[in-house]
DNA sequence: AAATAAAATTAGCCAAGACTAATTTTATTT
DNA sequence: AAATAAAATTAGTCTTGGCTAATTTTATTT
């Protein structure tokens, strides 16, 4: 079954409050989430479940069925997979990729997602940390662990961005932040909850905790020490 | 100006009739080559005209401007640089890039084409042997002499195929007939133009009139004396 | 429990891009 | 020159995926 391009938008949106283990996904939250009116949403929701792509129920919301959840998580492999490709391959920054890959993603054909996955080598995270889904739909578990979380003097990594919006992208590239970043969480100041922060053993430096809580780290050292 | 798929699809249309020579260029010509209604053709036609792509006039019929003309050769870039790729680093056969090619040309960014150019290594033809334009919209020009125009007991190399059909180019891979593979014209069968040819120097085998009109070779050596 | 607010739904409208059927214009034959 | 055929155009319809405005349903307050 073949899906239109509003069809997969929306399919990747319900996956990522899926994700997100939002308790019940509604039409005003998909309709936050896509900036549409949650009259398109009702209507989209008809569509939906008539493909049996997912069930509708007021008391449950929305949910996704066996099949709406491999064709979400094949939508977001592609956009990972072509991310990956234009980063390394084309040589664009990490804030350029994800609207192209949001066009991208749509490109129709049964092979294109594995012939790319091998010629890319098989990566397994993509170039914001997120993990690229296997074509069985199969996911790793996502980083959760935020930096804003984390008790003072915590050394971590950098391991996945939660936002890909380009601005907060190039403030990263700014900072020389990327993927794999070591990062000392120096003090909270307890006024505002802003960070103080030592990026790669440099003099510290204060960012917000809106920042903070865009940053998924990981704690365990096995590679690092 | 940014343009919809379909927009870019009459805009392709319109140039690849153009690049053919054809005298007049009419709603027909366009619809039957498109396999849409003429009606469906003249709204595109009022369309095109209003941003300035084409003029349209009853005597001359459609007639690219200079921005369509360059708009148009730019989609073609897109195309064949895609078909490249996928040929080349995703290892497709030739036969199954061209309809990718064709949702992928529409995917809009502005340094796209260029950095996918650099990456493959500038390539001057796509894999059917067709000239890719260059960022300015120039392109060489297009082979044009077909195996059906040839004296017979020549000697020429496949320089392109005209028809881009899945059939075709399969029968193609059959013969063993790729660009660059030299084919002498043994014979014309005089009764239906049939063509009696020896492949890269084998036994002769018959092929159709239409076959040959389907086949751009290249007669003049330099390179293979 | 009533009142109020928020969310969901329905009804109706719009644009793009396709179609068919009817009409008008232009070209070809006789 | 008429008759006929072909091409172009117009008018009206359909589907997809948006929208707004109005209504109904569900949740929260008072
Ligand atoms: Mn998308
Ligand atoms: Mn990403
Ligand atoms: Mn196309
Ligand atoms: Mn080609």
């Amino acid at each position: 079954m073949i899906h239109t391009l509003s069809e997969e938008n929306y399919l990747k949106c319900i996956y990522r409050l899926y994700l997100d283990k939002v308790r019940k996904i509604t039409p005003t939250a998909i309709a936050d989430m896509l900036g549409n009116n949650p009259a398109s949403v009702v209507d989209m929701i008809r569509k939906l479940s008539d493909k049996t792509l997912i069930t509708y129920d007021k008391k449950k919301g929305v949910e996704l069925t066996v099949i709406g959840l491999k064709d979400a998580a094949l939508i977001v492999r592609r956009h990972r997979l072509w991310e990956v490709f234009l980063l390394e391959k084309l040589g664009y920054d990490w804030d350029e990729i994800h609207d192209i890959a949001e066009e991208l993603e749509h490109i129709k054909d049964s092979t294109l997602a594995d012939r790319l996955d091998k010629f890319l080598g098989f990566p397994e995270y993509d170039p914001h940390g997120d993990p690229i889904p296997q074509a069985n739909g199969k996911m790793a578990k996502p980083y959760s662990l935020t930096l804003a979380e984390l008790k003072p003097s915590t050394i971590c990594r950098v391991a996945a961005v939660r936002d890909t919006n380009s601005d907060f992208l190039q403030y990263l590239l700014k900072l020389d932040i990327g993927i794999g970043t070591p990062i000392k969480l120096v003090e909270i100041i307890t006024f505002d909850n802003s960070l103080v922060i030592s990026i790669n053993g440099k003099e510290n430096t204060t960012v917000s905790q809106k920042f903070g809580q865009n940053i998924l780290v990981d704690d365990s050292f096995s590679e690092d020490a």
